[in-house]
DNA sequence: CGCCGTCTTGATTCGCCTCAACCAGTGTGG
DNA sequence: CCACACTGGTTGAGGCGAATCAAGACGGCG
């Protein structure tokens, strides 16, 4: 099924609502880089009242679909996701990765209807914060506002470095920019920066990069023959972090 | 020194404050497409109250540059600019062209300061609304407040479009698409979407698209023997629409 | 006039794609 | 249990599209 050690254990096909999935705003590790930033703990509160939390995605599993009316933007909480919309000729561009922390979703804002679809990559544990309700707050929490604002902000930041690394850098620039940007959100979550298991296949980053599965292939195998890396199928060590960055040679 | 007709005249150095500066959102023709759309009239004047409209920008001119702090967003009332940041190596990557009645500056919000610089194409008339003030307002005005989320959103949407086109797209397809972008804004405001005046040099065009000046010479060269295109130096004349719109083969 | 910036066109080069073969791991069914 | 298919990843050979390099055309302007 899924090779990775399942924390939450859901192997029932439709599990009933198992009570690990109520876990609240309060305690989650993630608080600091998800949505309730910039609220105290009095606003939380009210906040968490309108987040919901269903069963987690499998692997596989669609979060939402590109031109499916939009209603909440979501927060990882566990797990990882890819976002990609399809082109007109069959083929898609996956246009995002998100993990846990990260918010998605919010493309779908601007006319009511995603703009894109998130798919579970593995299992996943997804707060589910229905935007209706997330604007009326924001309203009456100008810190919830200002932060939501924010988390806009970013995304379109984020957009412009990876329009840019499409534009102007070749392949190994930007496997390695896209290593290190996956290696400095896992220091944001505490995790190792320098050794990680890539949630997604070759086929995804080629094809978030604009590049081919084989490129990519290729320019991993440069990098640990030069030992700036060491691969081993997903899981990435990073032996070399100076030379990585020189490698990136990243823009913005 | 700038070769386009200037309709504004601002031969002075140091202009003293003229009054055509002074337009009103009441009157102003891109009303709908800007920010006030959401807004009924009363709240308009409250809206109003706070945007500064300064003297015109002249071609060549920087409305604001990266990495200083970020105070405002903008909207552009007349003439053209280009968005851009700078890469590691000197170079710069064009993000985004903006013409009037769209915003810009978003990408500010998130950390303080500007993440692009932005440089006018031609005189160009500006209406600055610092963000603060912008904020406050929205928070009491809920139809504000969504349709600042719109436009944020709508920026993330359009660029995961240029993603896309990036990412995939051969470079004709990336020509026809933008002419088909700009095209289509023109008819949003009114103008004929089947002939126009580009504002951007082929530099700044090959640079946001990822491709070199030659190649974008080329490809308007190819659709204009192909009798797609008229192509006049900056002025164009879209022949074949249909043609066009197959050449550009458009995602998402 | 001659200079300069912008644009165009041609010849050559190079990076990545395409196509194809192969391998390892995994699941499936006889 | 093994034969088999299948998926995801790696590696190599050759081709193509856009970059690079180079030269010239055009237009504005001192």
């Amino acid at each position: 099924m899924s090779t990775h050690p399942a924390t939450l254990s859901v192997n029932e096909p439709f599990p009933p609502c198992h009570q690990e999935f109520q876990v609240s705003c309060h305690t989650c590790r993630l608080s600091r880089i998800c949505l309730p930033l910039a609220v105290n703990s009095g606003d939380l509160a009210r906040l968490e009242s309108i987040i919901e939390r269903s069963r987690p995605l499998q692997k596989g599993e669609l979060l939402y679909r590109e031109k499916t009316p939009f209603q909440s933007i979501y927060a990882v909480r566990s797990g990882a996701l890819k976002g990609f919309c399809g082109t007109r000729d069959g083929k898609e561009q996956v246009t995002g990765f998100y993990l846990p922390g990260e918010v998605l979703g919010m493309d779908g804002i601007s006319n009511g209807h995603h703009a894109s679809s998130a798919l579970a990559l593995e299992t996943s544990a997804i707060c589910e914060i229905p935007f209706d309700s997330l604007q009326r707050l924001s309203a009456s929490l100008p810190g919830l506002q200002r932060h939501l604002f924010q988390l806009m902000s970013r995304e379109i930041t984020e957009d412009q470095l990876l329009i840019t690394l499409l534009g102007k850098n070749t392949a190994e620039e930007r496997v390695a920019t896209l290593l290190l940007s996956i290696s400095r959100r896992n220091a944001r979550r505490q995790l190792s920066a320098s050794q990680f298991r890539l949630p997604m296949s070759r086929v995804d980053i080629g094809n978030y990069l604009g590049l081919t599965v084989e490129t990519i292939s290729r320019v991993f195998s440069r990098l640990q023959k030069n030992g700036v890396l060491r691969v081993d199928n997903k899981e990435i060590e990073i032996l070399d972090p100076e030379t990585l960055q020189r490698a990136a040679n990243l823009a913005c």
